[in-house]
RNA sequence: CGGAGCGUAGCUCAGCCUGGUAGAGCACUUGCUUUGGGAGCAAGACGUCGCAGGUUCGAAUCCUGUCGCUCCGACCA
């Protein structure tokens, strides 16, 4: 391709709406434009590298077994209402009405589409194993769309569903999509790794996160040295506290003492009061299906959502707010406490993390404005109903399953492999005959890459200060030509020579065929990151010689007659790298 | 949904406080010069100042509403 046949809009300046260095390369480097918010048009060069990305999946996906599909995207409200999940994912939904003012939603997802088709096809066990999976568009009502293509209202996603007749099956499946992952993160060039994970709202058991390190992440995740475990801090668990938490009694029963205006641990633990916050309950309460509950944890933990949700047995709760609690519990947030609950809210159930196992001495709300309630020993003074995992971890804390400190990194979210079970099946009604002539649900997985997100993770991990540096493997051309002269000049003559016969070769290669200068054209080739620049100026011409420059490596010089041989090498050689 | 900020040329922004009819740099067009890391000179084209009301002799500027964008928050009592 030539430069001045295409459309490569770089940018010099820096889009003042672009936070992060992979969305401000984004568009400085002529990929996307930005419709509306979350909305993305794909440039040329931009579109070159997606089908990349989408190409390598599709190759692993093949390899895997996986049988490619297309479902629609318009779906029926009612397939969503059967799954349940018209209520669990409404906030994601977007719906839209036809002229007969019929409701439809538009796929977050495709697991009730591709339910309802096994439902219908799949009728024995002899049809399976089956995996189908699909590359195409999904629409979420993002509550907040950021970050370029990392967070959208629109995007390209892998999705992916296995099905089979036993649960071994079902883990067979399960690993196999795995080992796709990790061989189509690493062919895209990308570090990554996988954590055990939440299994949010599309439900399921047992589930890996596939995470691309970066600052600019919005997931955390808890990992040992060793490499041994990582999970998402969504998910993991600890050996407790950093601190122990006090655990002797002090042999006083219960004691009411005015602490006017206090309404944060922080105020509590500092003078007059002096109560640490590792001495204090944390008294959290939540509407769960309509319903009150009350989650405590220790004054410097922070309540897990994720869990939370795995207490509850529901996503659909949030915090009370402070009328529902001054009404359940009479007194506001800030002065809560379990011990002395009015009779009216026996029935709320006291969920208490397990760090507050044996707390004795402790220190929490009266549940009564302006007063505290301290020589608290929780197993005598409060009615737990359930002692459950509901914090979130700390670096430093002993990882439970190899005893090693835990750490803490950001990371991206490109991919996520679930085994679902047969939740999805028992709903919709996707069930075959068995061996044993008995009708069963079928045990699914299903499997997830952000193939849009994994394109600008790979900037996020390839930049340097003068732009991107794209793996060949998904770069949107492999080799740029850089004639230092304009049009008819020898260096363009040379230039359009190597250009035809690496076209002959199979070679991606863009011309830089511009009247520009050559401070203009090299500022844009390193922007636009194209691994490997052919560079053609005047006086090394003038000794028969061509520069070799790969992105961010060393300049070389060859001879015009090897130049195309060493370029195609080059590029075979860097491809086999990321196979 | 709550809070904050911003909407002026294709891009980055100034002008707004203190009302008088729109600017700079970059990009774009033409010409000349220049040509190894985002050139110089000259000439030129590009804006209903997000939109709608209002105040005023007069509004980019003040007021009201509205739409859009960005950031922070939305369990942390």
């Amino acid at each position: 391709m030539r430069w001045t046949q295409t459309l490569i809009p770089t940018l010099k300046e820096t889009p003042a709406d672009a936070e992060i260095i992979s969305h401000q390369l984004l568009l400085r480097a002529g990929i996307v434009r930005k419709l509306s918010g979350g909305l993305y048009t794909f440039l040329p060069l931009g579109l070159r590298s997606l089908r990349k990305v989408e190409k390598i999946i599709r190759e692993e996906m093949d390899r895997a077994g996986a049988l490619e599909v297309s479902m629609p995207v318009l779906q029926p409200p009612e397939i969503w209402q059967r799954s349940g999940r018209y209520e669990t994912a409404a906030d994601v939904l977007y719906h839209v009405r036809d002229r007969s003012k019929k409701e439809w939603v538009l796929g977050p997802t495709h697991e009730e589409v591709i339910t309802t088709l096994a439902a219908g096809e799949i009728n024995s066990y002899r049809q399976m194993p089956k995996n189908f999976y699909q590359i195409g568009l999904k629409f979420r009502d993002e509550i907040r769309p950021r970050f370029g293509l990392m967070r959208a209202k629109e995007f390209i996603m892998k999705d992916a569903y296995s099905f089979d007749a036993t649960d071994e099956g079902a883990m067979a499946s399960y690993k196999k999509m795995y080992d796709a992952y990790t061989r189509i993160f690493a062919r895209c060039g990308l570090r990554s790794f996988a954590v055990e994970a939440d299994t949010g709202v599309i439900g399921g058991n047992y589930s890996h996160e596939f995470m691309v390190p970066a600052e600019t992440g919005e997931n955390e995740v808890a990992y040992v040295d060793s490499n041994t475990y990582a999970a998402n801090i969504e998910k993991a668990g600890s050996r407790g506290p950093l601190t122990a938490t006090p655990s002797t009694s002090t042999g006083s029963a219960p004691e009411k003492f005015a602490t006017p205006g206090v309404v944060t641990i922080e105020t509590l633990a500092a003078a007059p009061y002096g109560v640490p916050a590792d001495h204090q309950i944390k008294t959290l309460v939540y509407l769960v299906k309509g319903k009150l509950a009350i989650a405590l944890v220790r004054g410097d933990d922070q309540a897990n959502e994720a869990k939370l949700a795995g207490t509850f047995g529901t996503p659909l709760y949030r915090a009370a707010t402070a009328d529902e609690i001054v009404a359940g519990l009479g007194a506001r947030p800030g002065s809560l406490g379990a011990v002395s609950i009015p009779d009216t809210a026996k029935d709320v159930p006291i969920y208490a993390d397990h760090a507050l196992r044996a707390a004795a001495g402790m220190t929490t709300g009266a549940n009564e404005d302006g007063f505290h309630l301290r020589h608290i020993d929780i197993e005598r003074d409060i009615k737990v109903t359930r002692w459950v995992d509901i914090r979130t971890i700390k670096a430093g804390e002993l990882s439970v399953a190899t005893g090693e400190p835990l750490k803490i990194q950001r990371a991206i979210e490109v991919g996520h492999v679930f085994k679902l079970g047969t939740k999805y099946s028992e709903k919709l009604d996707a069930t075959f005959l068995a061996e044993d002539g008995q009708r069963h649900p079928a045990v699914m997985g299903c499997y997830g890459i952000g193939v849009t997100r994994t394109l600008q993770a790979v900037i996020e991990q390839s930049n340097d200060k003068d732009g991107i540096r794209w793996p060949v493997s998904v770069a949107p051309y492999q080799v740029l030509i850089t004639p230092l002269g304009g049009s008819g000049t020898a260096t363009m003559v040379a230039a359009e020579e190597i250009y035809a016969q690496l076209i002959t070769l199979g070679i991606e290669v863009l011309l830089d065929d511009r009247d520009d200068r050559p401070g203009v054209k090299f500022k844009d080739a390193d922007l636009i990151g194209i691994p490997l620049r052919i560079g053609i100026g005047e006086k090394s011409l003038a000794k028969g010689e061509v520069e070799l420059k790969p992105r961010g490596g060393a300049l070389e010089l060859v001879p015009v007659s090897q130049a195309v041989e060493r370029i195609s090498t080059w590029v075979r050689q860097e491809l086999e790298k990321l196979k």
